[in-house]
Parts: C-alpha cells; sequence; structure tokens
DNA sequence: CAACCAGTTATTTTT
DNA sequence: TAACTGGTTG
C-alpha cells in the first residue's frame, strides 16, 4: 500500500488517508480525482475496514469496473469482490429487487427504459383522447421525470394547488391525470422507470425504519462520485443512509456540473458544507492531464461563469502548441478539415487514430464528420447515438425475454405480440387494453383468460391469442432449465424473429441479423461470466437489468484502432491526446434552446469547460459559416465560447480549403474572371443561380420567380455580383426576408455589408457567403 | 389485417 | 434528411 501512496501529490495524499467523518473532495479537471477515489478505498481496505461495508457510487457501470479492477490489483481481486460498486440506478436496483414485496412489486420487476415510456405516454395520450400536439409525450415524460427527481408523487401532485396551477397554465391541465394512469400502469405492469428506482428507494427508506437502519448498518462507508451531477432524489438516498455514521465522502467539480436537464442539482455540491458538521474540504488544483495552454485557455472560459467554488486550476506540464480555430464554410468543409488535420497529424506525428477524438454538441453533427472520416479512410467510432440495446431488432427479441419473466410488462407485449405478424391487429390490441383497464388485470391475464372476459374478437383471433399465451409459456418452462443464452437461441427462431428479418435479403435486414447474433454472442459471454463469480446466479432476470442500465460506453467490445466520435456529455471523465470541439457556432454551441436563462448558460459554458479540459497535447476548434440542420442549409456565427477564450491562447488558421472553395480567390489566383469588370446589372431581371460555372443553354432561360430561391446544393455557392452591392440597395435573405444596404465595409473577400432587415433588425454580412437577391 | 404511400416532424444533452 | 405517423387500398 504505501508503495501506492507515494504515488500522490500532497493535495491527494490528504482526502486519501482521511477516512472518517463528512468530507468533500473538490477536483479539478485532469488532477487526479479517480486515483484518489480508488487509492483511498484500497487504503480503508487495508485498514482493516470489511468491503462489505463500503458503498462507491459512481457516474457510470464503466467507471465503476475500471476502479474495481484497479483496486483488485491493489488488494486482491477476492477483497474486491465484497465492494458495492456501481451506478445510483444500477445499485438501488439490487436493493430494490431484494425489497420489492414491501413496495408491493414482483421483486423481478421490469425496468422500462426511455423508449417504454414514451411509448407507454403516447399510448395513454391516445386512450385520453387528449390533443397529441398539445401533450407531446415527450414533453410529458419529461415533466413527470422532473416530478419523480423531486419526490413529487401523484399523491403530492394533486395535494399541491400550485403545480396543477402551474400545468394549467401551460395549457396541459390534464398532466396530473397522465401522471397517475402512468404511474398506475407502470405498477401493474411490474415495471419501474429510471426515476422510479432512485424515488421507490427513497420510498422505501422512509416509509421502512428498519430497511433503512439495515443499509445505514450496512454502508458504513459511502463515496458518491461525480457528486456535482446528483439529483434531488439521489442526495436524498446518500442523506439518508450515511445520517447514522456520517462517513461520507464526496468528490466532484463544480465547473464540470452538466447534467442539469435531467434534473442535477449544482446546488448539492455547492451547499455540501451545510449539510454535514465538520466537513473537511479538500482541494485537487494540479492538473497532470493538459498543456498550460489548454488549462489557462480553460480557465479563462470557466472566469465567466459566476456560480462557482473557489478553486484554481494550474499545472507543470508544458507550454504546449496553441489551441486551433478553424473556420469553414460549411459542415462538410468542417468535417474534410477535421479529417485531413487528422490524417495529416497521424503521418507527420506516427500517431493512431485512438489519439484522436471528436466531440459534438448534439448526435446529429456526426454524419458529415462520418462522411469525411471514411473518405479518408479513417477508423472511427460512433458512441452514444442510439444505442445496441435500443435498436429495434435488439429491443424485439429483448421484449420477448422480458414477458418470460414478467408477463405483466405491458411494453414488451404490445411490442411483439403481432411482431413477427400473426394476425392480431391493432384493434385487437386496443380492446385487450380497454378490458384490462375495465378488471384491473394484466393484459396477458385477460388474453390468457378471456372466454371469462367481455372481449369481442372472432373465433380465429382468439385462436391466435391463445396460441400466442402458449409460445410464452412454452419459453417460461424452458427458462427453468436453459441459460440465457440456450433460452434466447430457442426464442429467436421459436418466434419466428430469425425468419422475419431473414426474409428480406436487403442489407438492412443483414445488419439486424448481425445484430441479433451479437446480442446472442453477449448472452454467451455473459454467460460464462457469471459461472466464475460465485455470488449471482447468471438468470434472465439479471441479464435484463444489466441490459437496462448498461450504457454505451460500457460495451467498449473490441480494441480496434479508431477515432472516437462523441457528444460532449458522454466524453465527461474521459481523455484524448487530440481533441476536435466542432461545430463551435451561435444556436447550435451555445444551443438555441438554452441562451434564456443565465444558469442554462453557464451549463453551456461548463460544457465548453469539459470539452476542452479532455484535451492533452492538442485541442481544435472548428466551426462552420453554413450547416444542414433539419435538411435546410442554415447560416450561422461563431460561438460566443471562441471569444471568451483570452486570445493569447488561440491560434486562428484560414485552412487552404476554403480558399479553395472560395469562387472570389479562385478568379484572382487563375485570372479568369476578374471580379472588378464584372457588371451588376440594377435591371429588374431575376438574377440567375449560380451554384455550377458550366451550365448548358437552356439552364439559362430566364426563370420564373418562384424558382429563384438560391437554393445551395453545396458550399461555395457565392454570389460574385454582390461585390458591387452599393449602400441604399435593397436585398432580399432567405432568411432574414428583406432589407436596405446601409453600409458596405472591408474588401476583397471580406466585403461586409450591413443591412437593416424589415424583420431580423440589423445584421452584418459577409458578402462571399451571404445569400443575397437585389430586389431594388 | 397488412402493405404502401404521402405528409409531417424533429435536434440538446442520458442513467 | 430521415424517421415516424396516419390514411388508404388490397
Amino acid at each position: 500500500m504505501e508503495k501506492y501512496l507515494s504515488q500522490l501529490n500532497d493535495a491527494q495524499l490528504e482526502p486519501t488517508i482521511q477516512i472518517d467523518g463528512p468530507m468533500i473532495v473538490i477536483a479539478g479537471a485532469g488532477s487526479g480525482k479517480t486515483r484518489v477515489l480508488t487509492y483511498r478505498i484500497a487504503y480503508m481496505m487495508s485498514k482493516g475496514i470489511d468491503p462489505f461495508n463500503i458503498l462507491s457510487l459512481t457516474f457510470t457501470n464503466k467507471a465503476a469496473r475500471e476502479m474495481k479492477e484497479r483496486i483488485a490489483t491493489i488488494v486482491g481481486a477476492s477483497e474486491a469482490k465484497n465492494l458495492w460498486m456501481g451506478t445510483f440506478h444500477s445499485v438501488f436496483a439490487k436493493i430494490l429487487r431484494i425489497e420489492a414485496d414491501r413496495l408491493g412489486y414482483p421483486s423481478n420487476f421490469t425496468i422500462y427504459d426511455t423508449q417504454d415510456s414514451d411509448r407507454l405516454i403516447a399510448s395513454i395520450i391516445k386512450e385520453m383522447s387528449l390533443d397529441k400536439d398539445i401533450y407531446k409525450y415527450k414533453q410529458v415524460r419529461s415533466r413527470i421525470s422532473s416530478y419523480k427527481n423531486s419526490l413529487i408523487t401523484v399523491r403530492a401532485y394533486f395535494q399541491n394547488p400550485e403545480l396543477k396551477e402551474a400545468d394549467a397554465m401551460a395549457r396541459r391541465p390534464r398532466m396530473g391525470d397522465i401522471y397517475k394512469e402512468y404511474v398506475e400502469r407502470c405498477f401493474k405492469a411490474g415495471a419501474m422507470d429510471f426515476d422510479d428506482l432512485l424515488l421507490k428507494t427513497n420510498e422505501l427508506l422512509t416509509r421502512f425504519p428498519e430497511v433503512l437502519a439495515k443499509y445505514q448498518n450496512r454502508f458504513k462507508y459511502i463515496l458518491v462520485d461525480e457528486y456535482q451531477d446528483t439529483n434531488h432524489s439521489q442526495y436524498l438516498i446518500v442523506r439518508a443512509l450515511s445520517d447514522k455514521f456520517q462517513n461520507i465522502c464526496v468528490v466532484g467539480d463544480d465547473a464540470q456540473s452538466i447534467y442539469a436537464f435531467r434534473g442535477a442539482n449544482i446546488n448539492n455540491i455547492l451547499n455540501f458544507q451545510k449539510d454535514y458538521d465538520d466537513v473537511k474540504v479538500f482541494r485537487l488544483e494540479q492538473n497532470y492531464r493538459s498543456t498550460k495552454n489548454i488549462v489557462n485557455a480553460a480557465n479563462s472560459i470557466i472566469d465567466k461563469n459566476q456560480t462557482k467554488l473557489d478553486k484554481i486550476v494550474w499545472t507543470a506540464n508544458d507550454e504546449g502548441d496553441k489551441i486551433k480555430v478553424n473556420r469553414s464554410l460549411t459542415d462538410g468543409d468542417e468535417g474534410r478539415y477535421v479529417a485531413s488535420t487528422i490524417w495529416e497529424s497521424k503521418m507527420n506525428h506516427q500517431l493512431k487514430n485512438s489519439d484522436f477524438a471528436i466531440l459534438y454538441r448534439t448526435n446529429a453533427q456526426s454524419r458529415a464528420i462520418e462522411d469525411a472520416l471514411r473518405k479518408r479512410d479513417i477508423k472511427y467510432r460512433i458512441y452514444g447515438g442510439l444505442s445496441f440495446y435500443q435498436r429495434k431488432e435488439i429491443k424485439d427479441v429483448l421484449s420477448y425475454l422480458r414477458l418470460i419473466i414478467n408477463p405483466a410488462d405491458e411494453e414488451a407485449l404490445k411490442r411483439v405480440i403481432n411482431f413477427p405478424p400473426r394476425g392480431i391487429g391493432q384493434t385487437t390490441v386496443d380492446k385487450l387494453i380497454v378490458s384490462a383497464n375495465g378488471y384491473n388485470r394484466t393484459i396477458f391475464e385477460v388474453m390468457k383468460h378471456i372466454d371469462k372476459t367481455d372481449v369481442k374478437v372472432n373465433s380465429g383471433t382468439k385462436t391466435k391469442l391463445q396460441n400466442f399465451v402458449t409460445l410464452i409459456e412454452s419459453f417460461q418452462v424452458l427458462n427453468q432449465t436453459a441459460d440465457v443464452f440456450e433460452l434466447a437461441e430457442h426464442v429467436t427462431r421459436t418466434s419466428g424473429l430469425i425468419r422475419e428479418f431473414n426474409k428480406d435479403g436487403t442489407p438492412e435486414g443483414v445488419t439486424r441479423m448481425e445484430n441479433i447474433e451479437e446480442l446472442l454472442n453477449g448472452m454467451k459471454d455473459f454467460v460464462e461470466g457469471q459461472k466464475e463469480i460465485a455470488d449471482t446466479t447468471g438468470s434472465l432476470a439479471e441479464f435484463l437489468e444489466d441490459v437496462a442500465l448498461a450504457t454505451d460506453l460500457d460495451a467498449d467490445k473490441g480494441d480496434a484502432d479508431h477515432v472516437a466520435l462523441m457528444t460532449i456529455h458522454l466524453a465527461k471523465g474521459l481523455e484524448f491526446p487530440y481533441v476536435f470541439i466542432v461545430g463551435l457556432e451561435e444556436d447550435l454551441f451555445p444551443s438555441a434552446m438554452s441562451m434564456n436563462t443565465r444558469s442554462e448558460l453557464e451549463e453551456e459554458r461548463r460544457l465548453f469547460y469539459v470539452a476542452l479540459t479532455r484535451a492533452e497535447k492538442q485541442a481544435y476548434l472548428t466551426y462552420a459559416l453554413s450547416r444542414y440542420r433539419w435538411g435546410k442549409l442554415i447560416d450561422s456565427e461563431p460561438s460566443r465560447f471562441i471569444e471568451e477564450i483570452d486570445e493569447q491562447y488561440l491560434d486562428i488558421v484560414t485552412p487552404i480549403e476554403e480558399r479553395r472553395f472560395n469562387p472570389m480567390l479562385d478568379a484572382d489566383i487563375f485570372g479568369d474572371v476578374e471580379p472588378n469588370k464584372i457588371r451588376y446589372k440594377p435591371a429588374k431581371q431575376p438574377v440567375l443561380k449560380k451554384s455550377g460555372t458550366k451550365k448548358s443553354p437552356e439552364k439559362f432561360k430566364v426563370t420564373t420567380p418562384k424558382n429563384l430561391k438560391p437554393v445551395a446544393k453545396t458550399g461555395g455557392n457565392t454570389n460574385l455580383f454582390d461585390s458591387k452591392l452599393v449602400v441604399g440597395n435593397i436585398v432580399k435573405h432567405i432568411r432574414f426576408g428583406t432589407g436596405e444596404v446601409m453600409k458596405i465595409e472591408g474588401a476583397g473577400a471580406d466585403i461586409k455589408a450591413e443591412i437593416n432587415f424589415q424583420h431580423g433588425g440589423v445584421k452584418k454580412l459577409l458578402l462571399r457567403f451571404a445569400k443575397l437577391e437585389v430586389v431594388g
């Protein structure tokens, strides 16, 4: 143990060997926080603390797994095995299974993922004949989610007139009714959603003092990582469990709090010192990860935030290169810039693909980047997005398996009752739902005892329903003896799933088959893996729980060398030598939805801080002047975050690519067009579309006005005529409408016009890029 | 009941 | 643009 402790600096050592009492470690980015956490646990065990009494809560399962492995190498695998380590959701899901009957749930309750919740909410809205344009299921879901995270139960909701009023004001007076129905349906289906895992844990600990005492005595020492991202519900669980012994150690960085949108409350970390007596405060401020340039640049950004704890992150590392800022014309060009830069760096510095990461604000941005990487034959992997377990074919298989252990599972049932098609249509299913709700029974029960119900279907349909019940029951019998893998293999064949996906020889169907195969392989691994671990049963229920709580990051199979593509949220906690942060444009990053309040904007800024501090050696910031969004080419401005960085840390580069795509410059270089000789014709004649240079004559026919819209196909749709624009011209812009030219400034490629738009106000536009039509 | 087509909608981030 | 919904037809 001594050997390990000697690896720590003084600031790291202090919290590592402080075991008792409440404490907080405020850990700057790259300051060796994970190392402190792992060594601290190992140190505790070396001092004789039973791992059985230690609970360690992490943000991802992957983090938990890696930490556990690390600890195992220090104290030995057999000791580390008894540690309780995992995400809030996975740890308390296990506890809830043990205690389920107290809350009236079956111990093998299903965990509904977001998709299941959405579908259920959508069908409730439909059943209640509400307007789906007012009650959008996603909004309803997030509203319900925030109730649950604030511990507002259905009963609490109806007791609080303010809440009802707030929803009524938002023109959704039936919100409470939907909430009530949703909760009841989940309960009846023996299902908990993600928020329930925390909410029900709270219920369990408050309603049953003996259960609280049991777990308080069990978890004498509690550690919480990424404390800045805990929500109120998680906060209360931690408080309750740590109340008796007060051996609570939280670790986090307020500057990296980026999950407010899902209920995380930055005040949990800001106020920790008020929650317990005699809190010891530790600060890790030395950054070991990044160059001086990166650390200082990041500091200069986070400085702009008002809400924060005192902390000065510094580094003894090299100065490093300045952060490169690149402007592109379009998102396509941005992708090409990133790809070619990676390609060149790899050549020049003998680097691997895995030295690079490309981070973006929204998943939709990955496409343009992917195209460019593929053209350069650079291997990449996308993290996040639609995770493996959310793919249709995988969810189909999993739904059959869910039905086996919990036939009450409504969402699973609706998903597969007629897939593959077996002649049970929507009408029939609707009848079943109505009847099930009427009898307060599950759909499966109604199907099974259809003759004793009022469901009216013809005899053919009745047979089909009975066949389905028999099918599931036969699977249940097999589940008594077969392992997960054998069972799933049987299910995919017998249910007709394999046949269904094989039937169309399309590439799509082939991919689906491959995915199912991959799922089966994963099950085989699971079965093998479970055999080595004594205290698990390797049951189907356990597999499904793992799957429900798995993230894409967890499934990092195959160590093939690839560039990592992910959202910034997903990149938290990771590091890469070279990091590209793309799409640094107003309305995209910061996101248009997050600019209404200061706190929202500050969260975006923290997000940018997180992104930048992922880089070890070099960071690249890129933005495009126009970008395809929802299928349209939209002009955009550079993000304010670029300006907020102290410019001494920046290296602003204008790439060759941009010149190549710029007709003005081309004209100068090759001398085949002299811009000055081109006359702007003030005639009322429509300006010709100019998206290609060599057009066949008939294309030059005068077009009718409705065809005039300058629709850009690719980048570089520059209108040369605009350089002859004069003050007083009336112009039309695709987005801002008509306006008057107030001022012309700059020269050559940088010529700008200040235009007073009737609706948009005064805007400054670069004429090279602005697609303007002169109307007067 | 299934298959096909047209029209609409969505992009913030996820355990 | 692509995925999803709802309506119509067979």
